[in-house]
DNA sequence: CGGAGCTCCTGGGGGC
DNA sequence: TGCCCCCAGGAGCTCC
């Protein structure tokens, strides 16, 4: 959803100027906040992609490659949400935001492009895309399940192979993407496993049920969070109305689990919290973690 | 080299 | 009322 409000609004836009409002919005681009804005001025946007929290905007060719055919390789605006991170379409009159960190104004006098981000674990940058049109920085993230060509037998197989605990492995980007602390538990909870299952003893039957879950998580809640954008609005994180009302069992410490009414637990995991029904996600015997 | 733990950051909220 | 401290979390980094 975020990606196709910024296909209408940002797709073809002529960059007219770039205002870094917090300089560490755009740490991740070495060479600076004043070099960030200054190759982005004049740069023409295409069509947004996405994987995992990143998302990007090819630019189109202009004067980035000195020289050579420019065939293949490209740059492009990257963009990680983290965790508080917006991407907004907004009027150029609209008053700036508390958190805004950035912000992209266009040749056409249309509405801007506002980064905002409450906690600045997110940012922007400029980046070198590769002949497939990935930013280097993206090339290592998996894709995520909802995905048309992400591939279940290859997870299966890599889910084996690790030595480590089931949402441990949810969790880790470079297998699977999209899934979060949230989804995670949530996932599970539905395919009524424990987030200590060592992923060696994941056979293919169970890996396709924690896909399944996963899946349905993830189209539920962006069936939630995707409805704001007629507002000029793009709610990057899109989960909010999620949140209220669907959550099985994160943040439900002490509250019955709705299939068996068992009181949801949290443990402590991976320095932060994890939910689980202590009757349908029973820990196993060989627990890894 | 794979796995595990640490760290960044800020505002909301609970406790006293 | 006000202050302090805990907490949330993606993912890069470091260490083993």
């Amino acid at each position: 959803m975020v990606r196709r409000g910024l296909d209408r609004w940002a797709a073809g836009r002529t960059v007219a100027a770039a205002e870094v409002a917090h300089p560490r919005a755009v740490r991740r681009h070495a060479a600076g906040a004043a070099d960030f804005a200054a190759r982005l001025t004049g740069r023409t946007l295409a069509g947004a992609q996405r994987r995992g929290k990143y998302l990007w905007l090819p630019l189109a060719a202009g004067h980035a490659s000195a020289g050579g055919d420019g065939s293949d390789t490209g740059e492009a605006v990257l963009a990680h949400l983290g965790m508080s991170g917006q991407l907004l379409v907004r009027p150029v009159d609209a008053p700036d935001e508390v958190h805004l960190r950035v912000r992209l104004s266009f040749t056409d006098g249309g509405p801007e492009l506002r980064f905002v981000d409450q906690r600045t674990f997110g940012g922007l940058a400029l980046v070198d895309t590769d002949p497939a049109g990935l930013p280097l920085p993206v090339a290592h993230i998996a894709r995520d399940p909802l995905d048309p060509e992400f591939d279940d037998a290859g997870f299966a197989a890599s889910l084996r192979r690790r030595r480590t605990g089931l949402k441990r492995a949810l969790l880790d980007q470079t297998l699977v993407s999209g899934i979060g602390n949230i989804y995670a538990d949530e996932a599970l909870w539905r395919a009524r496993l424990h987030w200590a299952r060592p992923t060696s003893t994941m056979t293919r039957a169970r890996s396709a049920e924690v896909l399944a879950a996963a899946r349905a998580v993830m189209v539920e809640a962006l069936d939630h969070g995707g409805t704001s954008f007629d507002s000029l609005y793009v709610n990057v994180n899109g989960e909010s109305g999620y949140f209220d009302r669907e959550l099985a069992v994160y943040g439900r410490t002490g509250l019955p689990c709705r299939r068996c009414g068992a009181l949801v637990v949290r443990e402590h995991f991976m320095n932060r919290s994890s939910f689980r029904c202590p009757r349908c996600q029973r820990r196993p015997r060989d627990a890894h973690g």
